[in-house]
This record gives C-alpha cells, structure tokens and sequence, in this order.
DNA sequence: GCAAATTAATGATTTATTCAAG
DNA sequence: CTTGAATAAATCATTAATTTGC
C-alpha cells in the first residue's frame, strides 16, 4: 500500500562509526528484533506478563540485551503492539455485519433516580 | 417522570418458534449477548451513551432484538457491568502505576511525555 | 537465480478514551 | 468542569516476505 520510495529520512545515522551493533546494522531507524528476542517477549507475553510495569520494562531490556541491541522503549512499543494486534485479531473474528442505525442521544444526564426507577420496575415486572 | 415501561417479553417470545432468534440455547436462564449484539452495546457506549435512559434502554432492546433475544433489564444490566469493568481497569492501571515510583528513570509506563523523554535522552547518548 | 515491484508485518506516533483528583 | 495519568485505538512509516519478469 504505501509505495514509497526507499528514502533515507534517518536522522542522527550520519556520523557516527557504527561499531558493534550484534544483529542488524544500526544504520536502520528502527529496531529490529533478533529472533531469540522475540522467543523471549512471547514467552514472558504467553505467560502472563502483557502490560509490564517499569521495573519489568528494565529486567526485560537488560536480559534482552544479551541478544542484540534493544532500548526500553522498544520493549514498551513491543507490549503495547503486541496487546493491541491481540485484540484487533480476536475482535476481526466477531464483526461481520453492521449495520447503521440512529445513535441519536439524547442529554445523558443519567440520574441515579432514573437508575433506581429503572431497576425497581425491572425487578417489579421483570420476573421471568 | 421516569416511566419505564419494562419492554414486553410476551408476544414474540413465547408465541414464536424458540429456535428461530436463538443464538444460544433458550433454557439458558440468563441472557448470552451474540457477538454482533456485543459490537451494538459497545459502539454505542464508546459514542456517549454510558447510562442509557429508559428511553434508549427501550430503543436499544428494540434494536438488538433483530440480532437475538434480548429484554431491556438485558441492556440495562449490560450498561452497569461495562461501567463497572471500566472503573476496575482504572484501579488496576492505578495500582501498577504505583509499584514502581521511579518516574526520574527513563521508563515507566511510558506516557508521551516519557516517550519524549527517552528520546531526547537517547539522541543525548548516541552522539558521543 | 536475481533484483525490482508489490504486499504483508510490525515498530513507532498520534489521537481519543477512561476515571478521578483538584 | 478541568486536568493528570495512562493507555488502547487508529494511523503512519519502515522493514521483511513474496511475487514477477527476465
């Protein structure tokens, strides 16, 4: 989809040696993730761990950093994409139709008058 | 004022075919919201309606109806428990957060302002 | 076999929400 | 009513897979 050209837009790549970066040429804008990281982020993600606290973001990033060059903030991103494509696949599976309808609202105003009201007729007539 | 009229459950339910708006078996004693009643109640709840009237309480019982068996205590009951799970994920992201106070690190969970943060501390780092 | 062209995956940003503290 | 804190949803942008013509 997005046909582009391959345009060098990096930013700070110039200068600098690129001296040891394990997996992938550091020249590249963003991480990516050598293959035994990424065996390791499921499995921490398969048992449990989806949104990691800050402490687990720097366990993580030093342990991963065994592998190959990796930053906080990748592990953070990995997390959240990792949540988020989760939840669009399970979510693909179940809309199929949709249809528009009126989603007229009116003043919300919900007042716990109201709610009681509603709840007291409910149980009042709502006896299946 | 707040007349609610509980959404008749007589006619279609009891004089039709069980089997013919059957999502999920009628003996069930509690109401199975189909999947396409599920993206209903919640695009409607992600548009503005988070306690819903008796009004649209009778609208959208109306509404689902076309997708399976539902009553309005149905909707209403639904609109309370979204409410509620909502909260429970504040608090929980709220108790995460508190787990680690070390905000002057570089990550926490991050938020943008930490993103920008790390970014300006990465360029910092990488030019040497 | 091999690159150029195209498509699919996925890392990184931006935007829109949520609850509740002030 | 406004704002703080923290996403999750939506989107942008770049890398990897793959398709295609030679």
């Amino acid at each position: 989809m997005c046909t582009y050209a391959v345009v060098p837009v990096t930013s700070n790549e110039q200068g600098r040696n690129s001296s040891d970066c394990s997996y992938s040429h550091n020249r590249s804008s963003r991480w990516t993730p050598t293959p035994e990281q990424i065996v390791h982020l499921e499995e921490l993600y398969r048992s449990g761990i989806k949104t990691p606290t800050a402490q687990q973001i720097r366990q993580v990033t030093a342990r991963l950093r065994n592998y190959g060059r990796v930053e906080g903030k990748n592990i953070f991103y990995w997390f959240q994409n990792r949540r988020a494509r989760e939840r669009q696949k399970t979510r693909r599976e179940l809309v199929s139709m949709h249809q528009s309808d009126s989603k007229q609202q009116q003043q919300q105003t919900l007042t716990n008058n109201t709610i009681s009201c509603l709840r007291e007729k409910e149980s009042a007539g709502g006896i299946i």
